[in-house]
DNA sequence: AATCGGATACTGGTCAAACCTTTTTATATG
DNA sequence: CATATAAAAAGGTTTGACCAGTATCCGATT
């Protein structure tokens, strides 16, 4: 639950939603933290600590005695531009996981196996349970054959990978549209880069990850469409609202 | 100056450079709000303030009615995590600007490659002025490659990559022990990525960017080793010094 | 003697009401 | 009309109090 315990917490979260919700756009001022204070039923140094944190945040810029302004798309994730889109990031991973396999393929210790092994298990054991469990499984998966490379700066890399995944609106709604699909084969893959690994194949390795993303990448790219036709629909249904003759008709 | 004009802002720079300073370890607690309040000579609000903006940056945690916990090693990729070594940055640069160099050689424009083309001159005139101008030359080299990719979440994975290389103090001192030596094959590596990309073989690409960093590892475990030699000639000078009868005699 | 339970001190969480400094604005004055 | 001055508004900071979790210690119980 995103309800924190920590008040200025709630009031950062609303903030940050009115700020999305473009109540108060870009170059534009905050009301004053009295007012603010007075609206959400708080105290005016709650509101200045989530002031501080949105400014912590690089989301808004605080000018004595003038007002509190937004900052124009201040959208960043972990110092990363986070306009990048889904396919971008995926496409990203595959080369750059594709490359941590085949690296880990020729580190990897028997205990990293044995660990591999048994999230293995996990995902398949709750695969039919919620997805929530399958995603962390799915998370641990790749990282430990991350952390197999014996590389920090890999693992760096891969940890900001998916905290992008997660945390940049437009990747997550993509990743979360597709996630239920084919429960068997993404195991399946898993299964492959395991196999891979634990005959410390490294080209293996690297196809195996390749694979699982390009599936990935594959029904992105389905969603992406069914998305639009969606659209399109929607549009054209609109469209024959607007310019129907019904309400002329009705009118006369 | 860091003489900011919010009163929470020369706390909060203070509290991080005590944590820099390993006075507040990893794990470890801050001293109670009232303690710092009247440590820094400020009321107990501004030092909250502090600490909220230390929370929104991932620096400490804090657990009601317990205390502010100092996390361990940020490990955000931008901020420069300084125990990245040397040899893992060009192996994990290696592997990720390879694939980025065989992605490049399918996408890339041919306003790109000439621009390719303008800064190899660039970097061959001035190999004989200063390292600066060379230096600033290879990295628009690469980047213009990470751009060629024309995926942005390679982009932003490479300016990474190049961040740590630039101000990670461990990273920036063992470049600048092996910047200097020859010139000439670093420029014949990069006119082989060079060649490899007009030709839009993305095999060869990828070999070519592979050798340029192998070159560059090799340099790096020589001048490693070079750096352990040093050391040890200096220790057993140090020995010689300490451990000889000199001064006794002279003494005597 | 060891353990369990509760009283107590400690820590962060929140609020209220002031007062200061800077910025903005409105107004009066030349 | 331009400028200077005063008033209003905004954020900046402090004080002091009280609340709510958490850790600690000490005594009662077993």
């Amino acid at each position: 639950m995103p309800s924190e315990k920590r008040l200025y917490r709630s009031v950062l979260i609303k903030l940050e939603k009115l700020i999305e919700e473009g109540e108060y756009p870009p170059g534009g001022r905050l009301p004053p933290e009295r007012e603010l204070a007075e609206r959400f039923s708080v105290s005016r140094p709650t509101v200045r600590e989530a002031i501080i944190a949105l400014e912590a945040l690089d989301r808004v810029e605080v000018k004595t005695g003038s007002g509190v302004y937004v900052l124009d798309t201040p959208k960043r994730v972990n110092g990363v531009d986070a306009s990048i889109s889904a396919f971008e990031l995926t496409e990203a991973r595959a080369l750059i996981e594709g490359e941590a396999a085949a690296l880990a393929a020729t580190m990897i210790s028997d205990e990293q196996l044995a660990a591999l092994e048994a999230i293995m298990h996990e995902m398949v054991d709750e695969s039919e349970d919620g997805e929530l469990l399958s995603e962390q499984a799915d998370q641990k998966f790749h990282q430990m054959i991350s952390e197999a490379t014996g590389n920090s700066m890999m693992i760096a890399v891969f940890n900001s990978l998916w905290h992008i995944r997660d945390n940049s609106p437009a990747v997550h709604a993509a990743y979360q549209a597709i996630c239920g699909m084919e429960p068997q084969s993404r195991v399946d893959e898993h299964v492959e880069i395991l196999d891979a690994l634990k005959q410390r194949d490294p080209k293996a390795a690297r196809e195996a990850m390749h694979n699982h993303f390009a599936r990935i990448l594959n029904k992105l790219i389905a969603a992406n469409e069914q998305a639009h036709i969606d659209e399109i629909r929607r549009k054209t249904r609109e469209s024959r609202e607007r310019f129907s003759l019904n309400h002329l008709s009705a009118g006369a």
